[in-house]
DNA sequence: GTCAATGCAAACTTTTTGCAACTCC
DNA sequence: GGAGTTGCAAAAAGTTTGCATTGAC
């Protein structure tokens, strides 16, 4: 089920592309980072540490280009700041980000696959990609300001 | 039903703030731009050439922050690059944006309620947000898609 | 030996901030 | 007159790019 570093690697040898020390490194982290938010200055991090090679950060953001254009990598923006990313994987999911704590779940895509076909009729086009998450307030967040006012 | 520039001057009186010519001229563009998806630089511009006064783009982002903080305001990220703004309307909209040619359409709030409720009752909370678009492809890209392959 | 990939430094885009000068009330 | 606003310049954050060097195949 879970993608492991040589698929990864194999499969980017497959597609073409050197395997380096820095790609290895990334795969790695990639791979083993299931079910995680990852941005691309924690993905250098883990990589350095693990491999113990320098990665430019430039580095990580061409490699996970490849990842993208390749269609193997998600990129997502949850909120303000750095995007984050993920292996795409069988079950695709949309993100529900609380806007007050951060939080986040994933939502399995069919589970929104009625409404979006539905605004796909009605509007000429249907929402397809996970690229931006969907936002609220979560119950723990909407609670506590109750409480306040 | 639209709102005017004197209407919003007088709001942003009412609660306090001071009326320079700056926030005069924002005040205009905005209410002049109803439907429209405007950019801070685009707010710039448009308020400097209708006032003839010089704005700075950090005023803008301070007079636009002001209208935001009141609740006047949504900013909206359609995809990459600046975020675009409009005013608050009696029924607000999400957004509907194609990924390949940046097309968008407005989709009124009550048209995705019953699933955003439902995905609050399944994960503890709704999506109540409309800070980001969702994202898909249109018809006419789906298609000129479609044709190339 | 080639050409892809890297590191480095610099540019880039959008937005935010510190601060002295200004001006609205 | 005094606090709220402004312009300016600089910083900030995240990402991209140019280019000479390195290293994978």
């Amino acid at each position: 089920m879970h993608v492991t570093t040589d698929t990864l690697v194999s499969a980017l040898r497959d597609e073409g592309f050197r395997i380096t020390a820095a790609r290895r490194a990334i795969c790695a982290v990639l791979a083993e980072s299931h079910e995680e938010h990852l941005t691309a200055l924690d993905i250098r991090t883990r990589a350095v540490e693990r491999s113990g090679v320098e990665i430019d950060q430039s580095t990580v953001y061409r490699t996970l280009d490849v990842f993208g254009d390749l269609g193997w990598l998600h990129h997502v923006h949850l909120g303000h700041g750095p995007g984050i990313v993920h292996l795409v994987e069988e079950t695709d999911h949309h993100h529900l980000v609380c806007d007050s704590c951060g939080k986040s779940v994933d939502v399995p895509l069919n589970e929104v696959e009625e409404l979006f076909n539905e605004l796909g009729n009605r509007y000429g086009f249907a929402p397809t990609s996970v690229h931006f998450a969907l936002v609220g307030t979560c119950a723990d967040c909407a609670q506590l300001e109750a409480d306040q006012s």
